[in-house]
RNA sequence: GCGCCUGUAGCUCAGUCGGAUAGAGCACCCGCCUUCUAAGCGGGUUGUCGCAGGUUCGAUUCCUGCCAGGCGCACCA
C-alpha cells in the first residue's frame, strides 16, 4: 500500500520519506515503462514532482509531467497522459486517476490508505518531518556574531531567531549542523570600548568616536564594584583591565540574553584566539601557495579581482598590521580545515558588500565557491511604536534590545514573527501588534490548534476512550475533512526538506498556519468525542488518533522553530 | 555611477522546477457556542501581480530595459 511501504520495515522505521515520495516514484516507474515499450520516445526526467492542487476537484495529487514530456515526445500531452495512466492504474492506494485541462494527471487517493498516515506519525512522534536530504553534510552555521561591545539590538535578533531555526531545520533535514558565534573581540572597536568604560569610571568625558549608550555607565559601576582597585591602578594597565573587564561582562550578557531567548551556540569563535593560535599566518601561507597573493605599496594583497569581486583585498597594512580581512580570511580556512562542507554565513544587508569577497576568499583558498561557502543577506528591520517608527541610532540611545523586546512580547511571539517572513524581505514589526495578544499575531493561531487538540485528548481520557494504535481502523476517516487533514499532514516532511534545501524556515512557520487553519476547519465539522450517553465508536478512536497526529505535527513544527506547544492557552 | 534586495487586495504579507479560477491575516458586512477551548468556523466584498518588451502550449514566477523605495561600494571594525 502506497501509505505504507517503504516506510516501516520489520517493525523498524525507515527514515521518514513522505508517501508523497512513493507516490511520485510510482509515477516515475510508468513512466520508464511507457519509454521502454516505445509508447513515449523520450528521455525520463531527473525527477517529478507532484504538487497538492489548490481546487479539490482536481484529486489529492496532480502532475503536469505529460505537459513537459509532449515536446521531446512530439505528441499530444493528454494522448502522454493517458498512457502513463494506462501504466500507473495498477499501482495500490490509488482511488482515482484523470486527465484534466491541456494534460494534468489528476490522482486521486484511496482514503483509507491515506489514513494509514496516522500509524506512521504516531509512530515516529517527533522524529516524524526529519529526513535525509542533507545526511552527511557537515554545516558551519555563523550568525549574529556581534561585536562584544555593546548589548544585542533589533537587528541582531532576526538572526538570533532565523538563523537559529534554520540551524534546527537544517539538522533535521539530516545535516551536521554546528552554530557558531564570530566575537570581533580586537581590534579598534574593542580599545574605544575600553576605553569609553573607563572613561564613564573615573568621571571623563567619554571619547569622541567612544560608545555613548547609558549601559556604558553600568558596565564601569559594574566593573568598579567587582575590582575596587582598578581605578588605581598606573594608567597602561588600567586601560587593559577596564577594557577586559568590560569585555567579560558584555559577552556574559549577552550569552545570558541569547540563552533566554532559546539561541544556542555550539562554539563561540574568539578573533583574537585566530590570532593566538597563529591561525592567521597559516591562512596566509595557504593562500599564498594557491598564488593569489601579492605585495603592491608596501601592503599585502589578496587578488579576490580574479574571482568576481570589486577590488582587491588589503592583508597587511604597509604598517604591517593585519586588517580584519585578514581575520576573514584565516577564520574561513580554519572552518574548513575543522571539517565543515559548507560554511554559511548570515549577514544583515548593511554587509550585503561583503558577499563578493567571501565568496573570493573562498576561490582564492582553492574551494568551490558555489558550494563550499554561502552567504545568507537579510534586510533590515523595521521597528513601530505607538504608531511611529522607532529610528535606530546608538548614539540617540534609542536603540531597542533583544531584551526589551522579548520583555514587551515575550519569547514565542518575537521569534515567531521574526521568522514567519522570508529573510530577503525588509520587514516592519509592530509591537502595538504583537503586544496585543489576539490572533493579529498569527502565532497564538498556530498555538491556540495545539491547546485545542491537548483538551480535547484530556476529555478524552477522562472518558476513557481508546487511543491505542491497535485499535485504529483507517476505513473510518471518510469525510472531507478528515481527508484534507491527512493530505495537509502528509506534506510536512516535504516541507521541512524544502525549507532546509532553500534556506527557509519561515515555509515551516506558514505551513503551520495553513495546518491550524485545517486542523479548526476540521475540528468544526467532525465531532470528535462521543456527546452525551453515547457510546465510543471506531469513528471517537481513529478521530482521536487523527487529533493525536496533528498535535504531534504542531508540536515538531513549532520545535522547528524555538516557540513553545502550549497543553492549555 | 556600479552592485544587492524589494514592488502582489485599503493595510501587513505568502505564492514550491514556470501550471488549471493569484491566496492568507487584518479591516468591512452577514450568520454560528442550552455538548470537545468562539484566541474558532462558514459566507460576502476587494487585484493593471510596478511599467514595457521577450522566451513558450502556458509567466506573479525565467530573460532584457525602464520607474520607484531600501541598503552598500575603506590599507574601519
Amino acid at each position: 500500500m502506497i501509505a505504507q511501504c517503504g516506510l516501516v520495515v520489520n517493525g523498524n522505521l525507515a527514515p521518514v520519506s513522505s508517501q508523497v515520495a512513493l507516490l511520485e516514484a510510482a509515477v516515475k516507474a510508468a513512466i520508464s515503462r511507457a519509454i521502454s515499450n516505445g509508447e513515449i520516445s523520450a528521455e525520463l526526467p531527473a525527477t517529478i514532482t507532484l504538487e497538492r492542487p489548490k481546487n479539490r476537484d482536481h484529486g489529492d495529487y496532480a502532475t503536469s509531467v505529460a505537459l513537459q514530456l509532449a515536446k521531446a515526445a512530439g505528441k499530444n500531452p493528454r494522448d502522454i497522459a493517458q498512457i502513463i495512466i494506462n501504466h500507473l492504474g495498477i499501482a495500490e492506494g490509488i482511488a482515482g486517476l484523470e486527465i484534466a485541462g491541456p494534460g494534468f494527471i489528476n490522482i486521486t487517493l484511496n482514503r483509507a490508505s491515506q489514513a494509514e498516515l496516522v500509524t506512521t506519525i504516531l509512530q515516529a512522534t517527533s522524529e516524524y518531518g526529519k529526513g535525509t536530504a542533507l545526511a552527511g553534510v557537515r554545516i558551519n552555521l555563523e550568525f549574529i556574531s556581534a561585536n562584544p561591545t555593546g548589548p544585542l539590538h533589533l537587528g541582531h535578533t532576526r538572526w538570533a531567531a532565523v538563523g537559529d531555526a534554520l540551524g534546527r531545520v537544517l539538522t533535521a533535514a539530516g545535516a551536521d549542523v554546528t552554530r557558531e558565534f564570530y566575537i570581533n573581540d580586537r581590534g579598534n572597536q574593542m580599545e574605544l570600548f575600553g576605553a569609553s568604560v573607563e572613561a564613564a569610571a573615573l568621571g571623563n568625558p567619554i571619547p569622541d568616536d567612544g560608545y555613548q549608550g547609558e549601559y556604558i555607565g553600568d558596565l564601569a559601576q559594574e566593573v568598579v564594584a567587582s575590582q575596587p582597585t582598578i581605578t588605581s591602578l598606573p594608567e597602561g594597565p588600567r586601560h587593559t583591565a577596564f577594557r577586559e573587564a568590560a569585555y567579560a561582562v558584555q559577552l556574559k550578557d549577552q550569552q545570558r540574553v541569547l540563552d533566554n531567548f532559546g539561541t544556542h551556540f555550539d562554539i563561540w569563535f574568539s578573533e583574537r584566539s585566530l590570532h593566538e593560535q597563529g591561525a592567521v599566518e597559516h591562512g596566509l601561507e595557504k593562500l599564498r601557495t594557491q598564488g593569489h597573493v601579492f605585495e603592491e605599496e608596501g601592503a599585502v594583497w589578496l587578488r579576490t579581482t580574479d574571482f568576481g569581486d570589486d577590488k582587491d583585498r588589503v592583508l597587511t597594512k604597509s604598517d604591517g598590521s593585519l586588517t580584519y580581512f585578514s581575520s576573514d580570511t584565516a577564520y574561513y580556512i580554519n572552518k574548513r580545515e575543522r571539517g565543515f562542507d559548507i560554511c554559511i554565513y548570515m549577514l544583515g544587508a548593511d554587509h550585503h558588500g561583503y558577499v563578493g569577497r567571501l565568496q573570493a576568499i573562498a576561490a582564492c583558498a582553492g574551494d568551490n565557491p558555489e558550494y563550499n561557502i554561502e552567504v545568507l543577506i537579510g534586510q533590515l528591520v523595521k521597528i513601530m511604536e505607538n504608531g511611529q517608527e522607532v529610528k535606530l541610532s546608538k548614539r540617540a540611545g534609542t536603540i531597542i534590545t533583544l531584551e526589551e523586546l522579548v520583555e514587551k512580547v515575550g519569547v514565542d511571539a518575537a521569534r515567531y514573527t521574526l521568522i514567519r517572513y522570508p529573510v530577503d524581505t525588509p520587514m516592519v514589526m509592530d509591537i502595538d501588534v504583537l503586544k496585543r495578544n489576539t490572533n493579529e499575531n498569527p502565532v497564538y493561531y498556530v498555538q491556540y490548534a495545539h491547546a485545542r487538540i491537548a483538551a480535547v485528548l484530556r476529555n478524552a481520557a477522562e472518558l476513557k476512550i481508546s487511543v491505542d494504535l491497535k485499535d485504529f481502523d483507517s476505513t473510518q476517516l471518510r469525510h472531507d475533512r478528515e481527508n484534507e487533514l491527512l493530505g495537509a499532514l502528509a506534506e510536512f516532511p516535504r516541507i521541512v526538506a524544502s525549507a532546509a534545501e532553500l534556506r527557509h524556515p519561515h515555509r515551516i512557520a506558514r505551513y503551520l498556519e495553513d495546518l491550524a487553519g485545517t486542523y479548526h476547519g476540521f475540528y468544526a465539522d467532525c465531532r470528535v468525542l462521543p456527546m452525551g450517553e453515547e457510546n465510543p465508536t471506531a469513528l471517537h478512536t481513529a478521530r482521536l488518533l487523527l487529533c493525536t497526529s496533528t498535535k504531534t505535527v504542531i508540536a515538531n513544527g513549532l520545535a522547528l522553530l524555538g516557540v513553545s506547544a502550549p497543553e492549555r492557552m
